[in-house]
DNA sequence: CGGTCTCTTGACGGAGTTCAAAGCTAGTGG
DNA sequence: CCACTAGCTTTGAACTCCGTCAAGAGACCG
């Protein structure tokens, strides 16, 4: 578990990479959040649930994921310290989620609601500028994951993973790394045997 | 040829499935506009160029691809009558383009640059709204294109594309379908043979 | 009417899946 | 602290999907 205020200093920090934001606001800002523990395993959001929160990771792993129609897993997303994890479409739109987000390790979770959110907007408003940035971002990152997916082989996929986030392989086990690169845990197994 | 009063009302039409707009404010939209005929097979955003316009189709059809490594098209996206085509990620990053847009009919295009649809924004305020909602459905298409590529098979990617556009078959040819699909224009023709 | 563009056919091969089984590994309770 | 078990990884054989290559058959256009 971590302290408050070494939490509020991780999240300035992650702020500062994108803006200059002073304590104050960091202070302000922070009032609209809410901490919470998990413990492995937890679900944080729902499948058909309509997601009504980003989640910000001071510690921890978090996954999306969906079961398909032959009931098995299928990971769309993990996430890391410092990382956003919400389920955009259903924020945005208020539909139910086809995925659902969990946590992999114990993991300690920054949430701020929708409502919250409009009112930090309207106190800060440099957050606008924060969370657009962040949008920006996330429809880079979909635009890159489908590249991924859409250009390499299984083989440069798992290559690209292990120099890009080799944190995942570390954490994360391998029949996991196999469905979110889209292959068998077996073929997996035999694409790292040779190398 | 279309004429400038007969566009002008396509795209008031086309604006109040999302907002309602008056027919002041459309000629105020309308003024930061330029129209532009196209013949068969023109480029509209050149590979490495940095896209400055959203493009809206009156008539045509327009087709967003790449050339990969092995010298092959890859089709990333057709575009028809009544909807946007640009490079987003191009556009608001201003980093070059990893596509080229072009025609695959003579088109009539209706675009609006970066500066003109600031001043855009300033003049007509409810625009942004409609720009966000557009934003917000490019978002969630882009996504819903990632669960058809990622969640179906060739046939059912075929059979979907049928379904939902069936415009697209009768106005592109197999092998251009082919390589939206992602499969060789041999292996389509083999699914069209079984039905 | 000749050529380019488009679609089809078939033989072959490789990438990746499925199924079944065995071998590891690590966490848990006793 | 050991032993057991559930969770995880590896192996191999058979099979499927789909790409590649080569060739031919239409169809459209000037």
């Amino acid at each position: 578990m971590t302290s408050a205020p070494k939490i509020k200093n991780q999240l300035k920090s992650y702020i500062n990479r994108y803006i200059p934001f002073s304590a104050e606001e960091t202070d302000s800002f922070f009032k609209y959040l809410a901490i919470k523990s998990y413990s492995k395993k937890e679900i944080l959001l729902e499948t058909n649930q309509v997601c009504k929160q980003h989640f910000f990771i001071i510690e921890g792993l978090l996954r999306a994921h969906y079961t398909n129609e032959k009931g098995t897993d299928k990971i769309i997303q993990f996430a890391i310290e410092n990382w956003w994890m919400t389920n955009l479409e259903s924020y945005v739109r208020e539909t139910p989620s086809n995925f659902t987000i969990d946590t992999l390790e114990k993991s300690t979770i920054l949430s701020i609601s929708k409502d919250n959110l409009e009112k930090a907007f309207i106190e800060i408003p440099k957050l606008e500028r924060l969370f657009r940035i962040i949008a920006e971002n996330t429809l880079v990152a979909i635009q890159r994951k489908n590249e991924f997916y859409m250009k390499l082989s299984s083989k440069e996929r798992f290559l690209t993973l292990q120099r890009d986030i080799p944190d995942f392989l570390q954490r994360v086990p391998m029949y996991m790394i196999a469905s979110y690169l889209d292959i068998t845990p077996e073929y997996l197994s035999e694409i790292r045997k040779n190398l």
